[in-house]
RNA sequence: GGGUGCUUAGCUCAGCGGUAGAGCGUCGCCCUUACAAGGCGGUGGUCGUAGGUUCGAUCCCUACAGCACCCA
């Protein structure tokens, strides 16, 4: 083995070896374990939450895969609708052209060109990360199976009434011209104004005044509202108003929607550029006056002079025209609330347009069939109001069923080129047909076409394709074998369909209304099943601020720098060539200088890995910390180096007996570090079950580190060199089947580095696997605890620190061989003192220890005391006299105060009568103990002031 | 406005009714034959504030303050 590890070197062999042993396939035995990956956007590059969440889902992967599970980790890309489409709009928008100079099917075309040359990008990404996806079966979400699946879902809701076509108020993104989701729009806060506009009451000298931060929208004003209780304008509800600019006649009404504290407590209405107006409108049956085109400029619906401005332009226009007019009695600042596009951050234009919509609302259709809440919407609520599906953390669920509560029929349709085309035609009264193709929407027709039948413009929002990932991915509806593009099998829904539900999704929490509950729904109309049983819904990874990562802050990290290490000038080159503003640029550069003077040091993908697993509590951000990586990959060196330790104390050609052959291990360590590992192992198990990542990294960090390197490689030097020819043998295999133990159980965190070392180990044991992916996971109820053996060992090390503390604390040089005494104690002291003799001796690198009877004289001495067992140290000119008084009375008044605190609670009368008995046990054990070093203590001191 | 979290060592975070923990940092000694990416030892905390419940509160309850996120 290598001095040190090295993770480029070995991280490069196994992904290809593990792949190709077919290691990542079902293994068709075994209780069946399903992952699905919330499929990446394709034209994606892994981000540090992505490789967090892969960490995550490859841990329990390869945890289950070890447990003899039936593994699928089923994989795929989505096509990622808007987002795809976009980026392929500004590669033509650089070479001067737009989609319709080159018209749909041109359009499509070059997409998917795109889609070929970058969508395996974060595939690739992803092997590095070391996920264990089964890639054979990967999937597109736009690929023909997934298709067909698209078209059923849509055709059978619409058959079943659940799909519909209406013209509604939704959020228009006039830059990109489609309809986006309310999920894709943010609430960003701007500084604006508000407008307070006088509208004079027809044939009267009266008026009211209206305040807004749209004035551009009076235009299309259909009323004024107020709230039916205001004294203030009760005799001018029912009359009518002179619409300024317009010279419209808008009505007055009376709605409990108005906050008479705001502004005026007049509210201008306006149903088709708002949705709180909609809702009055509706209410109130007020028309819809639709004020802008399709792309946010004023239409022929109001006055000449505002046609065609950009509605920015109409504002300037409308507020210049009002001052003139002396309507305009007051502006001011003020913060409001505007809402953006994520997509193309363009405000977004609430605009009535046709679009169509999942009923997620009807209890009841008009002809006696269910509708869309009985029969989508409330199904997904009980399957996680009943427990069948379970959040972790637990608290999501209220997040998802608060959403689904208060959920509005899904607008499923987007005006786009890229995804799947609704399967609806038209005929030429406007009669819709939907089907699998044009024959089949005319062979179910309900009315006889008119004319030709010409399809629907639209595709199918995203998300759409995506609800259906649990069940199309596994073949559905195909009743048979499933082929990808090149005539390989990819699913069998008669026989997939035993990774359905799956067990876990894992996800970060903005997904759950986009995902979680679109899943739930789908799957359990179409198959009747959950998706999965658990949703573990993952932290977003922040930088070690605690702030959000983004480009424009320059503290994003891409995990492979992370892996593979990257200088200060390329990191810098890489940080800032997307941004286009220079001061954003330069104040990028300048972070990254200042934050990594000398480049990302290369931590590998196992030191990368465990720092997520270490991380993941069910915190709600994890604060992702480079120096934390570093440590983790120093625990990565450590256990490197135990491996090499451990081999190089094998005898040449030594071949260990094997596993299975478990002898009798000879010495108390032996015996106390099966325990530890038991325990371990144990807790190890507990912490995979409630998804405590942090939790069961630290355990292995700990028994790692402090038990198994700290402890027994320091106690087996002095058996592997002593005279026991026994007790070498039976360390030398210990040694052994702890490291291959522990490497197997530390695998599914670092499986690289594991796979490496295991590669020396395996064959050492004998053990039939070619390598470690391959071996069970190590059960702790195979291993035996032995509780005599640990106290044993925790009284050695008690006594070994004792003496090491008095060694540093009195500066004696570590190569300094002492004397050691031993005064007082019991007879299990003695006993233990005999059988540890070698071991102290070598470790505290003393003299062989000398007992001091009772009544006879024993030396100025530094003492430690561990219970009635004084521990001593002569002082022989080593040690100063006074420190060491110092040392023992600084002791002492810890100890003292320990006492006080025991005697505090057992003097209370209350605390004996109302604590459990045993812990007022505990407090009197306590007592005792602390008592007893106490006054060997003391006896310590009075020896030295003589 | 509604909701959900968070506040513990210098930093990042666990813990959670009965002796306050980890990693990193820091200080001292040591290149001791697995590992200086290391070893040994030390320092460091009235667990956000104020009340309450309890024999006992960092932990449970209430209020308040600050911070974050989600929804409107």
């Amino acid at each position: 083995m290598e001095k040190s590890f090295e993770p480029a070197q070995i991280e490069s062999k196994w992904y290809a070896r593990w792949e190709a042993s077919g290691a990542f396939k079902p293994s068709d035995h075994g209780e069946p374990y399903c992952i699905l990956l919330p499929p990446p956007n394709v034209t994606g590059t892994l981000h540090m939450g992505h490789a967090f969440q892969q960490t995550v889902m490859d841990m329990l992967v390869r945890y289950q895969r070890m447990r003899g599970m039936n593994t699928l980790w089923q994989v795929g890309t989505d096509h990622a609708g808007i987002a795809t489409q976009k980026i392929v709009e500004n590669q033509l928008e650089a070479a001067g052209m737009t989609r319709h100079d080159l018209g749909r099917d041109a359009f499509v075309e070059r997409v998917w060109q795109w889609k070929e040359e970058s969508g395996s990008t974060i595939t690739h990404q992803m092997r590095r990360i070391g996920a264990t996806a089964d890639w054979s079966r990967e999937r597109f979400t736009m690929d023909a199976g997934l298709s067909v699946a698209v078209r059923k879902v849509f055709i059978d809701w619409y058959r079943a009434g659940l799909i519909y076509r209406g013209n509604r108020l939704v959020n228009w993104d006039p830059a990109l011209g489609t309809a986006v989701s309310d999920l894709e729009v943010n609430s960003v806060e701007r500084d604006g104004h508000m407008w307070s506009i006088r509208y004079p009451v027809t044939d009267s000298d009266e008026s009211l005044v209206v305040v807004t931060t749209r004035p551009e929208t009076m235009l299309g004003d259909v009323a004024v509202a107020v709230h039916p209780e205001d004294e203030r304008y009760a005799h001018l509800v029912g009359k009518t108003l002179t619409l300024p600019l317009s010279d419209r006649q808008i009505p007055v009404i009376a709605d409990d929607y108005v906050d008479r504290e705001f502004g005026t407590g007049c509210v201008k209405i306006t149903p088709a550029h708002d949705f709180n107006d909609y809702a009055i409108g509706q209410r109130h049956k007020l028309p819809l006056i639709t004020i802008f085109t399709l792309d946010a400029k004023v239409n022929g619906e109001a006055p000449e002079k505002y046609r065609g401005l950009d509605r920015y332009d109409a504002r300037k226009a409308v507020l210049a025209d009002l001052d003139a007019a002396g309507l305009l009695v007051e502006t001011r600042d003020h913060k409001l609330q505007v809402p953006v596009s994520q997509r193309s951050d363009a405000v977004i234009e609430p605009m009535l347009t046709d679009q169509w919509f999942v009923d997620l609302t009807c209890e009841m259709q008009t002809d006696g069939r269910p509708g869309g809440r009985k029969a989508i919407t409330e199904p997904a609520l009980d399957a996680v109001r009943s427990g069948e599906i379970k959040f972790v953390p637990e608290n999501w669920a209220t997040t998802y069923t608060q959403w689904l509560d208060n959920i509005q029929d899904w607008c499923i349709s987007r005006q786009l080129w890229w995804g799947h085309r609704i399967p609806a035609w038209y005929d030429e009264a406007g009669n819709i047909f939907v089907g699998e193709d044009e024959a089949d929407a005319r062979a179910n027709a309900v009315t006889t076409p008119v004319g030709a039948l010409r399809q629907d413009e639209d595709v199918l929002d995203t998300w759409f394709s995506s609800a259906l990932w649990p069940f199309s991915t596994l073949g559905w509806p195909s009743d048979g074998p499933v082929k990808n593009e090149h005539g390989e099998i990819v699913a069998n829904w008669p026989q997939d369909q035993i990774f359905l539900p799956s067990a876990v999704l894992v996800t970060g929490f903005d997904i759950i209304f986009f995902w979680v509950a679109r899943m739930v729904m789908a799957t359990k109309y179409f198959t009747g099943r959950i998706p999965f049983r658990e949703v573990y819904i993952n932290a977003i990874v922040r930088d070690a601020e605690g702030q959000k990562m983004s480009k424009s802050k320059g503290n994003t990290l891409d995990p492979l720098d992370l892996i593979d290490g990257i200088e200060l000038e390329p990191l810098v080159e890489k940080s800032t060539k997307s941004l286009l503003i220079p001061q954003v640029r330069a104040k990028v550069e300048k972070r990254i200088r200042k934050d990594y003077p000398s480049g990302i040091p290369a931590i590998g993908t196992d030191a990368l890995r465990f720092t997520f697993a270490a991380l993941a509590s069910y915190s709600r951000t994890i604060n992702f910390d480079i120096k934390r990586a570093e440590g983790y990959k120093a625990f990565c060196n450590k256990l490197w180096n135990a491996a090499r330790f451990v081999l190089m104390h094998l005898e040449d050609g030594n071949r260990e007996s094997g596993i299975g052959n478990r002898q009798e291990p000879v010495t108390e360590a032996e015996r106390w570090i099966l325990t530890q590992l038991k325990q371990t192992l144990t807790e190890v198990e507990q912490h995979f079950a409630s998804y405590r990542f942090d939790h069961l990294a630290q355990a292995l960090y700990e028994f790692v580190w402090n038990e198994y390197c700290d402890w027994f490689l320091e106690l087996s030097k002095p058996a592997l060199n002593g005279d026991d020819a026994a007790a070498a043998a039976s360390t030398r295999h210990t040694l052994l089947v702890v490291l291959e133990s522990v490497l197997r159980a530390l695998h599914p965190i670092i499986p690289f580095i594991t796979e490496e070392i295991w590669g020396w180990v395996g064959p050492k044991l004998a053990l039939s696997e070619d390598s470690l992916i391959q071996r069970p996971w190590p059960r702790a109820d195979e291993i035996v605890a032995d509780d005599a053996a640990t106290a044993e060992i925790e009284w050695f090390k008690s006594v070994l620190s004792g003496i090491r503390r008095i060694r540093s604390e009195m500066n004696i040089l570590p190569g300094k061989t002492i004397a050691l005494l031993f005064a007082d104690g019991d007879s299990s002291d003695r006993a233990r003192v005999a059988k540890f003799t070698d071991q102290l001796s070598f470790l505290a690198r003393t003299e062989t220890p000398q007992w001091i009877e009772a009544g006879t004289d024993e030396p100025a001495a530094a003492a430690a005391v561990v219970g009635t067992l004084r521990v001593l140290i002569p002082l022989a000119g080593l040690i100063d006299v006074e420190a060491e008084k110092a040392r023992l009375a600084k002791e002492m008044s810890r100890i003292e105060v320990e006492i006080r605190k025991c005697e505090g609670k057992l003097g209370n009368a209350n605390f004996v009568a109302n604590a459990p008995a045993e812990v007022v046990a505990q407090e009197r054990q306590r007592i005792t103990a602390w008592n007893a070093t106490l006054g060997a203590l003391r006896e310590q001191a009075d020896k030295l002031q003589k």
